[in-house]
DNA sequence: CTAGCCAGTTTGATCGTTCATATGCAATAC
DNA sequence: GTATTGCATATGAACGATCAAACTGGCTAG
């Protein structure tokens, strides 16, 4: 390190001078090169158009002095930013929280390998979320919008297309018939219906459903695979549903409403890995054993998932492929004025986990499925193999090293 | 929805014209106020050089027209763009992840009420941190950046002054004696140090560390506080260390070692939360009660630490400050070329909660710290208590709501 | 032999600001 | 009565790129 040679010098030349003195500019580089302007930025804007030969030369001179077009001037004349808003949402645990931030990610990585950056923002309610929306774009600082999080009733995408901007949302337009802006979702109740195939499979037939209260599009669809697949089973849902707002506090209650109830469910399926954490301490506060007493399955796949004893079994979205077709989407858009809303709906599959590893207890008691030996032991032992062969944050380390 | 009532339309005019037309520009507010381009300008960049009135009349103006000037002409022009850029860091629980997610957020929201905005982008290497720091500086599409990470023969800061920007950074220098760029740090020392004097209050004097291998900045300043204060109290710490790379197995397989020696701690300091939730599921192994048999306290007060069973006690990091004195520090730096780096180095501290809530069983044992009634039942009760006060994801919930 | 064309390259204008400087006008100074 | 100052506002130039149109030669067609 410089500085430390330094160290006795007097404070007066404090920092070091920069390297590169005045950026070079497309001038410098068309001098150099011995052409014009214009065709420098063909070099980079059509280089087809150039023979050859000049295109070596320009190219040559564009490596010898670093240049790399300026982005003001570019945006001015082009009136694109080749920049995507994005808010960040809040990380709480009591929601989708933590799954973003992979897809996150992944959103950064797809839109670079585009020449797009994303600009991010904080907001605390739809209302300042539009207020960001429309500053950045009365300052033409970006060129659209990824959304998240949409609801019932949502007023984003007009407050955007209002101001004559382009976005897609990571979820459906819930409610709106004919959105002007193309998404991508993850197939909820696709997913909640391989839960419940998955606990049925292990033997149980009481399969509650621990849900978010009605009137929320997430909710609903995910309720509704549950729901669908338990008739198509032939499977009673009479008492084995409950609802109410996110979290891992509500999820408890949800579930010991259920475990107290005359006839209590053997597993449950959980609209959040939220909720089910909360299913899991419900079923240890009344001394079972999540994973052997009672089956819980969650949903999203979060961080918390693989962390937590039991492993949580959830339900994993394909997050990096949802960011990657956003990107994909937003870019025609952006590009093609005429391109028409396109909508993709993405298969999420189940991750099992020690929580819903092993068959029914239920199930084994009555006969149906006899398991040799005594059953404690051979339980415990299923679970323990498990916990070994696949440690708890395996799919986290292994996706960060392929980073 | 406008659009559903449209549905039995032809498709001709699927898109409905942006309201905004041609948006305006400060020549259109000129005319409109009857002033010239630079008295709006100036309404802007230096309202006080206006007569209050006439600044009455071009605010009026610019309100009508909902106008706000062009950030790729004012950045063409001032050679500022009020944009700092920002490496998102994977997600993973193995280290300080999961903690940064609400100092981003802190960050995005320090930023803009400064009237800057955050750009984001994601890097597997340093290398490829550089390589797009180049880009960004050379398009000139940012105007500093932020860093996290820091760590020893770190190559980013120089590669940064090389391109004649300005950076800041969350870590200290590490290794470094006169850093040209600002930053801001938590006291790590500080943090392991009331960790063992949390614990030795609890009884306990068998209090291990568990570290990262030698050479991580981070590790070894958390490593200090806790030789330090152990030497203080005169507290033995032979045999009482374990050191590896990061992670939930890790910590794990440390713990065990050092329960397995001859002379086992009571009590656990981990050098991250993860370490920590390793050494949870060391103790519940081998039929111990965490928090009961054997405290433990983590670090970063990462989401895990209040969603897990017990509730892990650890230092919480003032990130919100950190993020907050940060684009303080970065603004000075790029708005006074001759700001001096400034240091700033935070206090972090103890969240308490069921990992090492109650008296150390080993001081019991022996008398020391009498506790009346049944023992087993006693420690058990004030756990519970202790969940029922403090219910696991309170702090998350209530930060949210705020935000 | 001249007009037309094409590929490759150059020139002039422009995007929307802010900077530096100039102007107009009123109040003060001499 | 003219010079001096100061405040409020206006004007010309510049930031660095791309767009649109114009220019070159060499080549083909009539």
């Amino acid at each position: 390190m410089t500085q430390a040679e330094n160290s006795t010098e007097t404070v007066r030349a404090r920092r070091a001078a920069p390297v590169v003195g005045r950026r070079p500019t497309i001038e410098m580089v068309a001098e150099r090169a011995g052409v014009s302007r214009q065709t420098v930025s063909n070099a980079y804007n059509a280089p087809e158009r150039l023979r050859p030969e000049t295109l070596r030369t320009v190219l040559a001179a564009i490596e010898e002095l670093g240049y790399r077009p300026s982005q003001a001037a570019r945006s001015l004349r082009t009136d694109a930013t080749h920049v995507i808003g994005c808010r960040l949402l809040p990380s709480n645990y009591g929601g989708t929280g933590g799954v973003l931030d992979g897809w996150f990610h992944a959103l950064c990585d797809a839109a670079r390998s585009d020449g797009y950056d994303i600009l991010t923002f904080a907001a605390s309610t739809d209302d300042d979320e539009i207020a960001i929306y429309d500053d950045l774009l009365r300052r033409r600082a970006v060129d659209g919008f990824v959304l998240t999080n949409t609801h019932h009733a949502d007023a984003r995408p007009a407050a955007i297309a209002r101001l004559g901007a382009r976005c897609v949302a990571f979820g459906r337009p819930w409610g709106v018939r004919r959105p002007e802006h193309s998404w991508v979702d993850v197939d909820g109740a696709s997913g909640t219906a391989e839960a419940v195939r998955h606990l049925a499979g292990l033997g149980h037939t009481r399969i509650a459903f621990l849900g978010l209260s009605e009137g929320s599009g997430v909710g609903d669809d995910r309720y509704r695979g549950w729901q669908r697949t338990m008739e198509k089973l032939g499977l009673s849902t009479k008492g084995l549903v409950a609802r109410a707002a996110d979290g891992i506090a509500s999820g408890r209650v949800l579930a010991e409403k259920l475990l107290d109830s005359s006839r209590p469910p053997s597993a449950f399926v959980a609209v959040s890995d939220a909720m089910a954490v909360g299913a899991i301490h419900a079923v240890e506060d009344r001394g079972g054993r999540p994973g052997l007493d009672v089956s819980v399955v969650g949903f999203d796949d979060s961080p918390i998932a693989s962390v937590i004893r039991p492993g949580l079994s959830s339900i994993r979205q394909p997050i990096e492929m949802v960011a990657a077709r956003l990107i994909e989407l937003l870019l025609a858009e952006l590009n093609d004025a005429q391109h028409s809303p396109a909508r993709v709906l993405l298969k999420p599959h189940l991750v099992v986990r020690e929580s819903s590893a092993v068959k029914s207890v239920r199930a084994v008691a009555t006969g149906a499925l006899p398991i040799k030996g005594d059953r404690r032991t051979q339980l415990a032992k299923a679970v323990r193999n498990k916990v070994s062969v696949a440690p708890e944050n395996n799919r986290r380390q292994g996706r960060d090293k392929g980073l």
